[in-house]
RNA sequence: GGCCCGGUGGUCAAGCGGUUAAGACACCGCCCUUUCACGGCGGUAACACGGGUUCGAGUCCCGUCCGGGUCACCA
């Protein structure tokens, strides 16, 4: 038995499987021609980023346009950063966004679909046998290093352009069969290392799906396979897990590109055919006048529960995540006003290239838009089911009288021409605060070419006048003849020819009576708002506020 | 620092050797209008810089600068 043969039973004695029947077990999959198989595979911190989100929406359309497959695959390989029921939050917050997985880790514990597992910590056994099979070929070797030698070595190449552990660095490359058997019984840890077949002088190439054609001198790492646990680095459960699930396409952040090498270089050795990449660049902030990633720490915007929390639509998010993906989008979006984000061509090829900055403003305008399209019951409902669990007094009020509130909203709303003035359902309270008494705050503080005298003498003179029983034109009209006596135009036009001949125009008067009912400048159409009001509350509103002038 | 990637208005971006350099958001003006919105019309505003190649360069090449990423037994 040749050394390496040795070697590969003195590390990996248990391991008696072959790649084949790995490959057996997990054969090709039977999709139409040009279906996709896209994954996401988060580690679970317990966090669900923005860029998450992004990535994974991508490699979920990428999926759905093709008829292909997306699965989700835990990368839990990192035992020290594991956090307690952080699968259910990832999970949680990728379908509260539509991005739903076919297959894969659909729950926390709970996988669907014949490729599994599909938390990489229940993988061992297949990585060892690919490892052994490494081994085997002489692509890889055991190496007993420790941290300390390891910065010793990062020490001495402070000044060396190419980095890390490689040539006459790599130590335990040259150690002979008698030395890792001694070391073994010593009991000493070991990691295994790939013996990169890479050569600096060359270069390797991939064709990227985002960036397109990257060109990279050639891996010459001796990169780590399988940490001294056993359980291998991302490096190597992504090409093994990547080729056995069958993923046609990896979409990732693009801080991956710059290990491209490594992971071709590792397909090349293990024998498998690479997937294609499409690297996708990260949801950047402006911070000081510079770009800067979206960070999970300094911007609350990072975390997918921030926009539930807030109260926006799970659509607005996924709208604005197409705006941000595909350029085109929007233009579909306008062509399309009622149709469904899933009937949307996405394409990986209009992706940005490099990092977007995320717009609130901009955000807050598709989202504008998309609440604009529902009808008040919807954006009743929606605001229930955000109010019970973010706002609890406010969901006592808005829930009173469903039929009331239903109202409320659907004033100016069911128009060809709805008003787009909420992006969130945590504004609405505001919103509507002057149709309860609770949350009602008076406000009578006039424009400035209103004196108080002269709103006390409109509120007093309309006060009068007001009558519930009127028509919108009746109600109006009422208004308009309020004007004349008081020193008011009820013509605009008139008053803009000539501003120095009156008080003010019709506008003014109208903007008396809904600060003294509203508290507010600015509200939707007045005569709605008194109509559901009420006599006696604009009654009480008008008097109020006269004995307040 | 080495290696990659990128740089079109304030932001997101079309553009693939010949365009008056789209469009969206924001901003400003006008119109509509009882207010605010919505809508309509119009406006301000951009090819980082320097060299080439070419009859012609935002588009191709080189350099400079700037920005981003990466150089772990983290992903």
């Amino acid at each position: 038995m040749s050394d390496v043969l040795k070697l590969a039973e003195l590390l990996f004695p248990d391991v008696t499987l072959l790649p084949e029947d790995m490959e057996k077990r997990y054969p090709e999959r039977q999709l139409k021609e040009g279906a996709r198989v896209t994954r996401l595979a988060p580690s679970p911190t317990g966090f669900l980023h923005f860029g998450n989100l992004f990535t994974g929406t991508v490699a979920y359309r990428t999926a759905k346009v093709t008829d292909g497959i997306f699965f989700v695959r835990v990368e839990d390989t990192d035992q020290k950063r594991k956090v307690e029921g952080a699968v259910e939050v990832m999970l949680g917050g990728l379908e509260a966004f539509g991005v739903v997985a076919d297959e894969g880790v659909v729950g926390e514990d709970i996988e669907k679909g014949d490729y599994g597992p599909y938390y990489q910590s229940q993988r061992k056994e297949i990585y060892h046998v690919f490892a052994k099979s490494l081994v085997k070929q002489d692509l890889a070797y055991p190496c007993f290093c420790s941290a300390e030698e390891l910065d010793e070595i990062r020490a001495a190449q402070e000044n060396e352009s190419v980095k890390g552990y490689w040539g006459e660095y790599a130590k335990c490359r040259k150690l002979t069969l008698e030395e890792i058997e001694e070391n073994l019984k010593a009991g000493r840890p070991w990691t295994l290392r790939l013996k990169s077949p890479g050569d600096l002088e060359k270069k390797c190439f991939f064709d990227d799906m985002i960036k397109g054609k990257i060109e990279m001198p050639e891996n010459v790492q001796d990169v780590v396979l399988l940490k001294s646990d056993g359980i291998p680095t991302y490096h190597f459960a992504h090409a093994v897990d990547d080729h056995l699930m069958r993923t046609t396409h990896v979409v990732r952040g693009d801080e991956w590109i710059s290990s491209c090498p490594i992971h071709l270089q590792l397909f090349r050795v293990l024998g498998f055919k690479a997937p294609k990449f499409a690297h996708v660049a990260p949801i950047m902030k402006e911070e000081d006048g510079n770009k800067r990633k979206l960070s999970k720490r300094k911007d609350p915007e990072a975390a997918v529960t921030y926009y539930i929390e807030k109260g926006y639509p799970k659509e607005s998010v996924n709208e604005y995540i197409l705006t941000l993906a595909n350029s085109n989008f929007e233009d579909w979006r306008k062509a399309n006003p009622r149709e469904s984000q899933d009937a949307f061509p996405f394409n990986l090829k209009k992706m940005s290239i490099s990092g977007a900055l995320f717009d609130m403003v901009k955000f807050n305008d598709v989202s504008k838009n998309v609440i604009s399209l529902m009808n008040a019951k919807q954006v009743y409902d929606y605001t229930c089911q955000w109010a019970e669990q973010y706002d609890k007094d406010f969901y006592a009020l808005i829930s009173r009288d469903e039929e009331y509130s239903v109202n409320i909203l659907n004033i100016d709303r069911d128009t060809p021409k709805p008003r787009k003035d909420i992006a969130a359902f945590s504004e609405i309270k505001d919103y509507v605060s002057y149709f309860f008494d609770e949350i009602y705050e008076k406000n009578y503080e006039m424009p400035e070419n209103i004196t108080n005298d002269m709103a006390k003498e409109i509120l007093e003179a309309y006060l009068k006048e007001y009558n519930p029983a009127d028509d919108k034109q009746q109600w109006f009209d009422r208004i308009k003849a309020l004007c004349e006596p008081l020193g008011y135009t009820p013509n605009v036009k008139e008053y803009k020819k000539n501003p120095d001949a009156f008080k003010g125009h019709v506008g003014d008067v109208s903007t008396v009576i809904r600060l003294a009912v509203t508290g507010r400048k600015n509200t939707p159409d007045l005569y709605a708002i008194m109509s559901l009001l009420g006599e006696d509350k604009i009654k009480e509103r008008l008097s109020d506020a006269i004995s307040n002038m």
